[in-house]
DNA sequence: CAGTGGTCTAGACCACAAG
DNA sequence: TTGTGGTCTAGACCACTGG
């Protein structure tokens, strides 16, 4: 195979892209090392190892030192979803954002929630109930607890004219978050909130975030019957 | 702010990391340019080009040439979940897996899925549906439609050895791909297939894949009651 | 041990966009 | 116009790991 001058780790790339959805380089098949693919393409080895570094972190590519540079078998797709902030969520399919406070006060978190954020077993924590809505319909429920120890400062929010999660994002920085997605049935309680029907399925993202090995806070959000998640590989 | 010498790049993006966290460098601050950070850190420019690329990566920073590096403001968390294929997930977790074809067959698509996939009123494709078993047990079931025009080869292949989406994988590379996630309350059919109650809440996802314009395959994937799908960010 | 990718450096030029 | 990030180069040394 021969090739132009390829000048940007762009056109390098998109030439390892092409031999690869090509087939001139096969699932498992050792492709050149880098100093050979410089010298190919007419570039310096650096620009090869930018494309290919790009190329190995979309999962196409499998690279070892000494081993060399291998196409995936199971080329892993990632998919990187950007966890939304809701209300840009709600704006940018342009309804608009409001929020409303359910509840909020201190209290001894249930186990489960206490496990999860590794509290003990008489610590207070800040539970914060509230509904986001686009045009006025209930878009997603927040059931939220925060670790009054790692973010006093929130004691003296206003919740019910500042969203928490806008307000942590802003004020209490983490280093870590676990979050998971799952399916659950309405019970009446949160069909009511979210204007369901008892029965539907809805979607729902547990997600708790932590700075170093402090728990900042856990929330479940559940969203209105219909909701999609999207996102592109 | 005084600093010791930063070597590598992974030295530098855990000090800017710790100036964010710190609220040294607060959100929406400018910070200095690359320049003034390399001699700052006693390093080459290009390394601190590698550690705060990395850093805006993540999502932590904002870089606009001449307008400079600020902290982002609305830190948009970009949560990488590595789409699994089924066997892996399965057998990772110490579960046997097994596979069962339930049919397959060509027909023309229903309305939905034919727009979906941008195909004519009659072009038929290859419907695929089959039970993926963790331990025996019912774990996902898959419900999927085959381009024959992007994958003839599909034909010859007997999908009750092979699983369809591990033969497309090896044989059919794709560019991109479109995924919704999202909740479903079971019908009787499929809470038969999958030995759950009718109205349990099902996580679902619906997959479609491209190889440049040409669509590859839809498929839709229906788990077990209670199934979570995690990923950290 | 030796080949491969991983990284750093110093310098250079370029592309973009704010003023 | 000009400051900033984006990138390329050529050369160098290092870290890991397969054989």
């Amino acid at each position: 195979m021969t090739t132009a001058q390829l000048n940007t780790w762009q056109d390098v790339q998109s030439e390892v892209l092409g031999r690869i959805h090509s087939r001139y380089w096969k699932p498992g098949d050792l492709i050149p090392n880098e100093a050979d693919l410089a010298s190919e393409f007419g570039c310096a080895r650096a620009t090869v190892n930018r494309a290919l570094r790009a190329v190995a972190e979309a999962g196409l590519l499998d690279r070892k030192r000494k081993a060399g540079t291998r196409v995936a078998t199971n080329p892993v797709r990632k998919a990187t979803l950007s966890i939304p902030i809701i209300r840009q969520e709600i704006e940018e399919s342009n309804r608009a954002y409001s929020y409303g406070l359910i509840s909020s006060r201190t209290a001894i978190p249930p186990v489960g929630v206490r496990a999860q954020m590794q509290l003990g077993e008489t610590t207070k924590a800040l539970y914060v109930a509230a509904l986001h809505l686009a045009d006025g319909r209930p878009y997603v429920s927040e059931d939220r607890w925060i670790n009054i120890d790692a973010v006093p400062d929130i004691l003296s929010v206003d919740l019910s004219l500042e969203n928490a999660n806008e307000w942590l994002v802003r004020n209490a920085p983490f280093t870590r978050g676990d979050i998971s997605f799952s399916a659950i049935q309405a019970d009446a309680k949160i069909a009511e909130i979210l204007a369901a029907r008892t029965d539907d399925a809805l979607f729902v993202i547990d997600r708790t975030t932590w700075n170093g090995n402090t728990t900042i806070t856990a929330v479940r959000m559940i969203f209105h019957a219909g909701y999609h998640m999207q996102t592109t590989v």
